[in-house]
RNA sequence: GUUCCCGUAGCUCAGGUGGAUAGAGCGUUGGAUUCCUAAUCCAAAGGCCACAGGUUCGAAUCCUGUCGGGAACACCA
């Protein structure tokens, strides 16, 4: 055997080769574009094992009707190597019928390849920068960051996979007005250990505990000086502490998640580095900033305060926007678009492609950014290809009930909370069993459940059962199986192969479309057939994985059981779901 | 008022970028276990894919509009 080569993409190679010959016969066009072309498991199995589209699809550039050219394509593809018959179907479907040893191909495909399997060459040489979490760093994540973090990670995960090279990055928002409350609020806490009495926390700064220590740190490392000096000489420094403070406590908080980003990038830093000045100065050259009056908001009052004023505005407006934007504040100082611009045009010029994953909360601001990326890019020659996955909100429920969170006093769910009461895999798993974009419940009380109602525990118990037959049937002697020993699989086993063999497809799907949450429902359909699969040996002997003094069989089946579960921990990785031995 | 997301079985949700007879779980009804993990499995019932138009060989999927649910709409971040 050369190269392991997976059952789709070799099906594939046979069509493209099959309409290759067609196109130098002359039935299709020279430039005919085989895009559309498809192929994939029939709906209803009973029509056979693969189907493609290709002659509905090719039906109009070959100006014929898709029946006549499936008749062509069928004749061709009935010769290829390991095709039983071609059959066409409804409108126009090829269905091809393989011999089962193709089938059983992918199976020691799957034991050779192990880890791999499933990686893909799609995404070679295209590097793509994925932004995620990217949480203020005024305290500790909460429930308003998750879902956004397990997405981003698992989709990098993904990428990664699907043959991506990605960056996994965290923007700091360390320079605006939030961070200089940060430090006040670490002030006070400061002041507190010092022995000073604070008395509740002032409105407007930030009241929670976890500050506390802080405080107290710097009240060692600082001694009282700062106590009572004014706050131009503390703030500064109280900024940077409390920063780098709260990027710890926010990295032990993704840690727990089991994520860990590749680059941490500081606003901070990008303005030290005259970034957005550079991303300016190109702009106005070429018309997409100019100075001008804001209109008032729309829909409800304007605030009190508000009075028009000339400020640089950046043209998002050609892009589809409301309106334009401004880049700099009537202070002078940087807007937050301002400084997102800038360091949207500096990721731009490492990665090929980028990728934002922000809350629901953010919708508003997505045209501009992506206008201004747009923008920034036609200085590259090409545009970047910059997508923004928007993640709604997740409602905390427990039996059924909304858990009420107070901001307020302090008191919100944290990450750390959560994972202490249901742990990582299960937050994880469930974060990413809807589509980002729907939004969701989250109860405490379900997703610890043990049933089928729940896909964690359900996919785990799938691949807990398969390592405990592997355990079993280890205590005896192991016996890898011979071709004849394969050739004793039948039509049931076929169908866990089949399911498996979809995987490396479903790889490229969701990398494609950037839904990782379709990898949790691939591996809930596999735990699925593994499921029924394994139940037929409950009232059939012969249909167990061990079959008594059939050691021939009895390898078979176990090598189905090791490829299934190989499957399975490939998909989980993904997820970054642990997969467990026993339950 | 504007923009974005959502609307599929009684409930919670999938639906592979336009394909064949619409798919799961829960719930309901009926069945299966001496024995590899029954925390499981098999089967039945349950649908105007919110509504109305349009695009084409073909629409839950794409376009327009309407209705309903959610979110956002400052020079905040």
């Amino acid at each position: 055997m050369t190269d392991t080569q997976t059952l789709y993409a070799a099906y594939s190679g046979i069509i493209d080769t099959a309409l290759g010959a067609l196109v130098s016969e002359g039935v299709l066009p020279e430039d005919a574009s085989f895009k559309n072309v498809t192929l994939e498991p029939p709906r209803d199995p009973s029509h056979g094992d693969l189907a493609t589209n290709a002659a509905m699809v090719l039906a109009k550039q070959a100006k014929t009707n898709p029946r006549a050219l499936a008749e062509q394509i069928a004749e061709k593809l009935t010769a290829a190597d390991g095709v039983v018959s071609a059959d066409i179907a409804g409108p126009g479907f090829i269905n091809l019928r393989l011999e089962p040893s193709a089938w059983l191909n992918e199976l020691q495909a799957i034991t050779a390849l192990g880890d791999d399997y499933g990686r893909s060459a799609m995404g070679a040489g295209t590097s793509v920068n994925v932004e995620y979490v990217s949480a203020n760093p005024t305290g500790p994540m909460h429930m308003g960051h998750c879902r956004g973090a397990v997405v981003g990670d698992a989709l990098s995960s993904l990428l990664e996979l699907a043959g991506h090279d990605v960056t996994r990055e965290y923007y700091i928002n360390d320079a605006g007005g939030q961070v200089d409350v940060l430090a006040r609020s670490v002030h006070l806490r400061y002041r507190e250990a010092l022995g000073a009495d604070i008395g509740a926390i002032p409105e407007g700064l930030y009241p929670g505990d976890y500050l506390v220590p802080v405080g107290k740190a710097l009240a060692s490392e600082l001694g009282d000086k700062f106590a009572d000096a004014p706050e131009e000489e503390w703030l500064p420094v109280f900024r940077a502490h409390a920063v780098t403070e709260m990027m710890e406590v926010i990295k032990g908080d993704l840690a727990l998640l089991g994520i860990h980003h590749d680059v941490f990038s500081s606003e901070a830093a990008l303005h030290q580095a005259g970034k957005p000045d550079e991303a300016e100065k190109w702009l106005r050259e070429n018309g997409f900033v100019y100075d001008g009056v804001l209109e008032a908001p729309k829909g409800k009052a304007p605030p009190e305060d508000w009075e028009p004023v000339e400020l640089p505005l950046f043209r998002s407006t050609q892009f589809g926007d409301d309106q334009d934007r401004p880049i700099k504040k009537s202070n002078g100082a940087w807007t937050y678009f301002g400084a997102d611009l800038a360091y949207h045009m500096q990721k731009a010029e490492k990665a090929d492609e980028l990728i934002d994953i922000w809350g629901a909360d953010h919708a508003g601001t997505v045209k501009r950014i992506k206008a201004a990326v747009a923008a920034l890019s036609q200085g590259k020659g090409k545009p970047t290809p910059f997508d923004v996955k928007l993640v709604q909100m997740v409602q905390l429920m427990r039996g059924g009930e909304p858990v009420k969170m107070s901001k307020r006093s302090g008191n919100f769910i944290t990450i750390a909370d959560m994972i202490d009461e249901v742990g990582k895999d299960v937050v994880r798993f469930t974060m990413l069993t809807r589509k980002p974009e729907a939004q969701m419940e989250f109860d405490f009380a379900k997703v610890v459940e043990a049933s089928k109602d729940n896909p964690v525990w359900y996919v785990q118990y799938a691949h807990a059962r398969i390592q405990s037959t592997v355990r079993k049937a280890s205590e005896e002697e192991s016996v890898s199986p011979s071709d004849e020993a394969l050739g004793q699989l039948g039509d049931e086993e076929l169908t866990l192969i089949r399911r498996a063999a979809q995987f490396p497809r479903e790889v490229e799907a969701a990398a494609k479309a950037r839904e990782p949450h379709r990898i949790a429902f691939y591996l809930y359909d596999l735990a699925t057939d593994l499921n029924a699969f394994y139940s037929l040996g409950n009232t059939a002997l012969e249909k167990r994985f061990i079959v008594k003094h059939d050691k021939g069989l009895s390898a078979a089946r176990l090598s189905l059981a090791d490829a299934i579960g190989q499957v399975l921990r490939n998909g989980l990785r993904v997820l970054g779901v642990e997969a467990v031995d026993r339950m």
